[in-house]
RNA sequence: GCCCUUGUAGCUCAAUUGGCAGAGCAGCGGACUCUUAAUCCGAAGGUUGAAGGUUCGAUUCCUUCCGGGGGCACCA
């Protein structure tokens, strides 16, 4: 890419679109005014503006003044009168600036200035002939220069590189990227309200973690100087807020990054946001309650208009049946990874490397394979296999199985939740079982975590736990395909 | 890592079969007192991602590299 910025120690020609903003910064100081002021107090939003004069009709002047402070997008000339488009968070207003009302010198500084300088403006509100809601501009505050071009006034920021790398172009350029990110807080705050409100303790654990858990991935690894000694990063907190329920905290929940090591996609991100919560007394039934009725509250808050029906209760389906349904095999007939991979290949179906995959690879598989792409509407997969779900409790009633289900949305997992294996020898087990795979080439098996069994052994309550992807989450919410667009800055090659 | 695709002015996009690299916006100079993608006139703005090759001639064809997008692999 060429880039005209440069580095250290390189002479680097300016352009002349830098140079000409350079030289109104330059005139702006030698007339004694400061491009950079520290503060602008007593602004009214613009939105504030809109609302308060919503019904004004046609050509109607008013004695409203305000002071608003943003960033201008467009000016259209008209000799002895301009009219400029001033953007702010909540919105953008119409500015109508006079000669006759402001004079000579002041109109000239106005007209002086760049598309994408941040001003403040005092003004009286009318209303235009055409009934655009304006200002008429009393007075201008010069509040930061801006010393680059910003994107198209009308096409935006379209590169998509660009928009990822120089997120805050995109932002500047593009109502509808500065749009989704709002609907990405009111998503994250109103999931943290319901939470507060349902009697949960938000926690923070930590992120360097001496051995990692909780999940099926391969972390990243970093190093610690001073104590010289590695540690990575969490894959996952859930061993961590299991520790708090056993501490008595009884319901807590953590909002937050994990990482993994893996390939991108549309759907993985190598840091991404995770919910996780813990209840105890509860299992995964109610875990499943929880979720529906979240999720359902987010999808009223931001005003969810798609195609997605977000209303309790999601439609549910048992694992087993699901993988039955879409591929004709019976994955509890066959306990042994080389038998199911015959099995599977008998019902017609291949996957890349089957026969040496083990078999919760292979189970694995066939869900993310033939089932997970399409569960559009919001679907619940119930009853999860003992040998792909190490931290979950066994099911009551289902031998083979365990109270664990994972939730579905447009093709994509979301949710994770069990009844938490509170049994500290039987989760011993699972780890060792954890620790068979690894050796049998699985490079996501769990490392044994005695710490956490004897936090079990002290004793943890009945508890159900569930983990919510939060950046997918957004995704459904905004009806968005790719991750890459509800995280700020994504990862991106150097 | 593999496959496909893509990279042209600050931004958004053109460029026929390989034949002088163009437009709109922004910027610059000028006109204009209700415009709103304002309009009109004028002048400017380019190492076509980088390097190499084929050719009289390359934005166009070939090779390699770099970045982006999509897919596979990987990855709940």
């Amino acid at each position: 890419m060429s880039d005209d910025t440069g580095t250290a120690g390189e002479a680097v020609p300016e352009h002349e679109l830098l140079a000409v903003r350079r030289g109104k910064l330059d005139r702006l100081r030698a007339d004694g005014i400061d491009p950079f002021p520290h503060a602008f107090p007593g602004v009214t939003p613009i939105g504030e503006v809109r609302a308060a004069h919503a019904g004004l009709e046609a050509g109607a002047e008013t004695e409203a003044r305000y002071r608003i402070a943003g960033r201008l997008h467009a000016r259209r000339g008209q000799g002895k009168m301009a009219f400029l488009d001033l953007d702010d968070r909540s919105g953008r207003l119409q500015l109508q600036a006079r000669r006759d009302v402001l004079g000579e010198e002041v109109m000239d500084r106005l007209l002086d200035l760049d598309l994408g300088d941040l001003v403040g403006i005092d003004g009286v509100v009318f209303m235009s002939r055409r009934g655009e809601l304006s200002l008429r501009v009393e007075a201008v505050t010069v509040l930061a220069k801006s010393l680059r071009p910003p994107p198209d006034k009308h096409h935006g920021l379209q590169d998509v590189e660009q928009r990822f790398r120089r997120r805050e172009l995109d932002l500047i350029g593009n109502a509808d990227t500065r749009a989704l990110f709002m609907t990405r807080a009111k998503v994250i705050s109103t999931v943290r309200r319901q939470l507060d409100d349902a009697g949960f303790v938000e926690v923070e654990t930590p992120i360097l973690q001496p051995l990692y858990g909780g999940a099926m991935a391969r972390p990243f690894t970093t190093h610690h100087n001073a104590l010289d000694r590695d540690f990575y990063l969490r894959i996952a907190t859930e061993l961590y807020l299991k520790r708090l329920v056993v501490g008595g905290l009884e319901r807590v929940y953590e909002l937050g990054k994990d990482f993994r090591n893996e390939g991108v996609s549309f759907k993985h991100n190598p840091e991404f946001t995770m919910l996780e919560w813990y209840e105890a007394y509860a299992d995964y039934e109610d875990a499943a309650g929880r979720l529906e009725s979240i999720v359902h509250a987010v999808s009223v808050a931001v005003g969810y208009e798609g195609d997605l029906d977000f209303g309790p209760p999601w439609r549910r389906v048992s694992f087993v049946e699901a993988i039955q349904e879409a591929t004709g095999v019976d994955i509890m007939a066959h306990p042994e990874g080389a038998d199911l991979a015959v099995a599977v290949r008998a019902a017609g179906h291949e996957l890349k490397g089957m026969d040496e995959l083990t078999w919760p690879q292979l189970v694995d598989d066939l869900l993310s394979k033939f089932v997970e792409p399409n569960l559009e509407q919001p679907t619940i997969v119930m009853d999860y296999p003992v040998a792909i779900s190490p931290f979950a409790k066994a099911h009551r009633s289902k031998p083979g199985l365990t109270e664990r289900f994972e939730a579905f949305a447009a093709g994509m997992e979301i949710a994770n939740a069990f009844t938490e294996l509170n049994d500290p020898d039987v989760q011993r087990e699972r780890f060792e079982a954890q620790v068979r795979f690894s050796e049998a080439g699985d490079e996501e098996a769990q490392p044994y975590d005695e710490v956490f069994v004897q936090a079990l052994e002290q004793g943890m309550p009945p508890t159900g736990g569930l983990g919510l992807g939060i950046d997918r989450l957004v995704m459904l919410m905004t009806g968005t395909r790719s991750i890459r667009e509800v995280v700020l800055f994504p990862a991106m090659r150097d």
